[in-house]
DNA sequence: TTAAAAGTTTAGCCTTGGCTAAATTTCAAC
DNA sequence: GTTGAAATTTAGCCAAGGCTAAACTTTTAA
C-alpha cells in the first residue's frame, strides 16, 4: 500500500475526525433528552415539594403521554422511580445527573451573562449548549466568570 | 380570573418560558442536520471538486443508505440538485446555508481557542455548539475574539 | 471489451420521541 | 359516600434518521 503525494492520508484522517465529531453530537442528542427531564424532575421536586408527570408535561411543552413514555424509559435506566399514578421520584443516580446538569447549566449561563448577552438569550442558548459542552471547555468558561466578576 | 399570593402566575410564566427553550431546542434539532449535510458537501465541493454519497456518507459516519435518504430531503427542500448516480450539487440556498454555516462556525471554533481551550476541544465541541447560538451570542463571541486577538 | 470493484440506489426493518383519543384512577367538593 | 373534574395511563398512530442486504450503475483495469 502506497500513497502518492501524501494527500490520501491526510484526506482520511479529515474524514475520521469530522465523522468523529458529527457521531458525538449524535450521541449527545440521545443522553440529552433523558438528562433534561431529570434535571426538571429535581426543580420541581424542591419548587413545589413533588413532581407530577402533568407538570413535566407543561414545563416541556410536550403531551402527558408522551412523559409517561419518557418515564418509563427513565425509571429502565435507573434514574426514577415511580408507582403508577403517583408522583415522580429520583433515584440516588438520578439527583447526581441532576445536580451535575444544573451545575453545568449555571456555568453556561453565567458565562454567556458575564460575555455580555441578555439574559433572556442566556436562557435560551444555555439550554441548547449546556449538552454540547466539553469538561474542558466548562472550566474556561467558568475561569473566565470568575476573572470578569 | 384571580390569583392567590400571585404564586400561580409566576409559576405559570416559568413553565412557559422553559417549555419555550425546550421547544426552540427540538426544533434546532431539526434544522441542524440538514446545515452539517449541506456544509459538508460545501466542503466537499471545495476540496475535491465534487460531492459524491460515498464522500458525504464517511464524514458524517454514517451508512450510504442514509445518506440517500437525506439527499432526498435536501432536494425536497431546494438545498441540493443531483441526478441519479452523479455527484451531488448545492442549489444558490443550499450554497448561502452552507456559508452561513461556515460562518458561524468559524465564530464559534475561534472563540473556543480564543477562551483558551485546546484544538482538539474546539473542533469537536463547536460542531456541537454551532446550531445552538443565537445571533445575539455569536456577536458576543465574535466581539470577544476580535479583543483576545 | 469485458469482468471485477466501487459507488449508488432500493426495499424493508428498527428505535426514538412526538401526537391524539379513549380508558382508568385519584381527589376534592358536595 | 357519590360524583365530576383533573391527572394518569394505555393504545395506536406518525415522521425522522439510523441500519443491512440486495440490486443496479459506473468506473477501472486486464
Amino acid at each position: 500500500m502506497y500513497y502518492c503525494k501524501a494527500m490520501p492520508l491526510t484526506a482520511n484522517k479529515k474524514a475520521k475526525l469530522q465523522s468523529q465529531a458529527f457521531q458525538r453530537t449524535r450521541a449527545d442528542h440521545q443522553s440529552e433528552l433523558a438528562e433534561d427531564y431529570v434535571e426538571l424532575i429535581a426543580d420541581l421536586i424542591d419548587d413545589k415539594g413533588e413532581a407530577r408527570g402533568n407538570d413535566v408535561a407543561i414545563r416541556m411543552g410536550v403531551a402527558n403521554a408522551t412523559v409517561v413514555k419518557m418515564l418509563k424509559k427513565l425509571v429502565d435506566r435507573g434514574l426514577v422511580t415511580q408507582e403508577p399514578y403517583r408522583e415522580i421520584m429520583l433515584t440516588g443516580e438520578g439527583w447526581e445527573m441532576a445536580v451535575n446538569g444544573r451545575k453545568r447549566h449555571s456555568i453556561v449561563e453565567n458565562f454567556l451573562l458575564a460575555l455580555g448577552v441578555s439574559s433572556e438569550t442566556a436562557r435560551i442558548d444555555s439550554e441548547g449548549i449546556e449538552h454540547h459542552v466539553s469538561n474542558e471547555t466548562l472550566k474556561a468558561m467558568a475561569r473566565y466568570t470568575l476573572r470578569k466578576n
